[in-house]
DNA sequence: CATGAATGAGCCTTCATTCAT
DNA sequence: GATGAATGAAGGCTCATTCAT
């Protein structure tokens, strides 16, 4: 099964699920897109939803590998949430597709493959849980409700990959650190924001999404 | 033409395009849930497409102009961002099917209409981007970016109609509060919040959503 | 539902399940035999199985019904035994391709929908069955075993819709009176045949398979 | 080319063709049967249908040719019909799956290939018409007529393929016995049965398919 | 020998839409 | 108003077959 051919079919599912939709994408729009016969796709997948989940479950899996390295040496709740923070803008701005097929196209999903991806989303939001709720528990942040902090803040961040542009004047270290400064404020931090380092999340970028 | 009909035929569209997607709803789940045939439906609407175009443009002009009557009388950027923060949770939380359509749907509108709802949401848009402007401008908001502080913080604020239950702890008026103190401080607000009163908002939403 | 269009559609799939078999039979096949389009089609079935269904159990139910009616009022088992042979040969030539389909599309069921049409069948093999056991009891018959017996004479009864044809030599009344003498002679009936009143079997075809 | 091989491959065709039909059964389905890639399939085969062919050719010569033989030293008609009927019964239950392909996929060949097959299946019938109308002309059968006590014999001694299991109650002895006594009845025999000697069949059976 | 890769044609079914009644 | 009937186009998927390796 040659893996380049596999890599096109899913980076065109990818392409088309994010722009389109799952259900805006038909199986001939996927076969054009991936320079192929609709049949010969069926080689390089099962159905339809099988390719989506496999899109979904990578994404999400890489995603929260990342995100226990990253915070995993830090004990600050401050510093793991400024990390979090980073490392979602930087996956959701840089793998803007597919962070976009994750997070709106669950729904396409049947009854029967839904619970899987829900709970991987699940145990990757926990994290964030977990650094808003400590940071809380030290004194250091002040949001008026955690779990809507939470929830705010996730859609804050994830709106990134609706809106970013690789074009844009601002590079991913800059779009990370004004976020991470949006993020603090948000959650009602104490302090000033302490400098940020991103070298410990980009180089944990490298490893989970490098070649 | 019974008005009633017609309504109970764009809530079923509300409905089925905020949970499955434009795509993802047939003409005959529409009929269905509309207790109609599908040949009695088009008394009642144009083309499939022609319904989300209605739903969306009444949506985003109530919003507008909500939008427009809350902010006229405040000359304060704080005070206008304040309200717009919270005419915008009153209804991502209160019209949450209705809202969920327009911010997701509007891929799946044809070249051909695409441009008549994406002026109104920006025309809308235009409206926070504006307020913080101002702030920024007399010194009373100090973000990293405008521009991207208005993405972002439309995003946070959007993000509502995404998980809001009204079973949930908070009421409306708790909820937006909470949204506004968040917003101040992504914003980077010099000042601490001043007190925010809620009653010109829900005026302006009673007008523009009552019936 | 136009009831003219509908038998149409079962005409049609009569023929050609009869005479291809269900799964050499196509939609589009089906569709051309009755003049519709294939999407027309599904206003007056609901799945290809579905369609075969009713006829297989359409068939089978006439055939119950009136076996049980010419059998009520004979007690004699060389009688009984004698009018359900004649039946059988009335309705496998009259009826030649729908029991075509009956007796050798069930293996095309789904293991959803077979065990409905087997219990039919079932029920209606047992009516022959009990007349073979209650003629060997009296003495009547002597095959050399039951069960052998009643699965022989089936089989040669059926065979008849594969080879029928009304252009042949034969009148219906004619093949009726020699199966009953072969199916005498194949169960060793002991007694010459009896004289063979034809009509009260006539007159439950007249009625069960008359419109 | 490996003819373990081969005769997997064939086994293999004739069970899915006698269980789900020639059109109910897919390439793929035969390659893992046969335990094959799907395209080393075409080693071993021309087309499906070749193979179709193939399987009823094979099994209509060597029924012909056993035929043949076990009527050759039969001078006397009943001796013969009694032997036709033992060896049919005798490999319409041991090749039973190789026979329900022959009686039942015929309609499935092209009108290419049909008439080969044909042929084959008329030849084997005319032993069996033959052998009965040796017996009408001398007076030892009395059937009411000479075709339909053909057709109704054949489809009575075919059955068995349809029904037989090596799990019942009969010995393939018991069973040829058997039906000869009720082929005897069925075709009105004037004197009883004479005694029959299976002998003879079952060593042309065990020369013809013997390995 | 064996098979991955490939495909045009076809599968059954549903799509959004129209129209005569 | 309301709907049965109708359809061309398209839906996701499988078909039997070929061929380079």
């Amino acid at each position: 099964m040659s893996q380049t051919t596999e890599r096109r079919v899913r980076q065109a599912a990818i392409e088309l699920f994010a722009t389109r939709g799952f259900h805006g994408t038909g199986i001939r729009d996927l076969a054009e897109a991936a320079g192929l016969s609709s049949a010969t796709l069926y080689h390089y997948m099962g159905t339809k939803e099988d390719l989506l989940v496999s899109i979904m479950r990578g994404s999400l899996e890489r995603l929260i590998t990342a995100a226990q390295r990253v915070t995993s040496d830090a004990s600050d709740p401050l510093d793991r949430i400024s990390r979090l923070v980073a490392l979602h803008v930087f996956t959701h701005a840089s793998q803007q597709l597919e962070t976009r097929v994750v997070d709106g196209e669950i729904r396409a999903l049947s009854d029967a493959r839904r619970p899987e991806i829900i709970s991987l989303r699940d145990a990757y939001e926990a994290l964030w849980q977990s650094a808003i709720d400590d940071g809380c528990t030290r004194g250091q942040l002040r949001p008026s409700s955690r779990r809507v902090a939470r929830l705010a803040l996730l859609e804050m961040c994830s709106g990134i990959s609706r809106w970013y542009s690789p074009d844009g004047p601002f590079t991913l270290d800059d779009l990370a650190r004004r976020y991470v400064e949006m993020a603090l404020g948000l959650l009602g931090a104490a302090d000033p924001l302490p400098e940020l380092k991103l070298e410990p999340v980009q180089e944990v970028v490298a490893v989970v999404w490098g070649d």
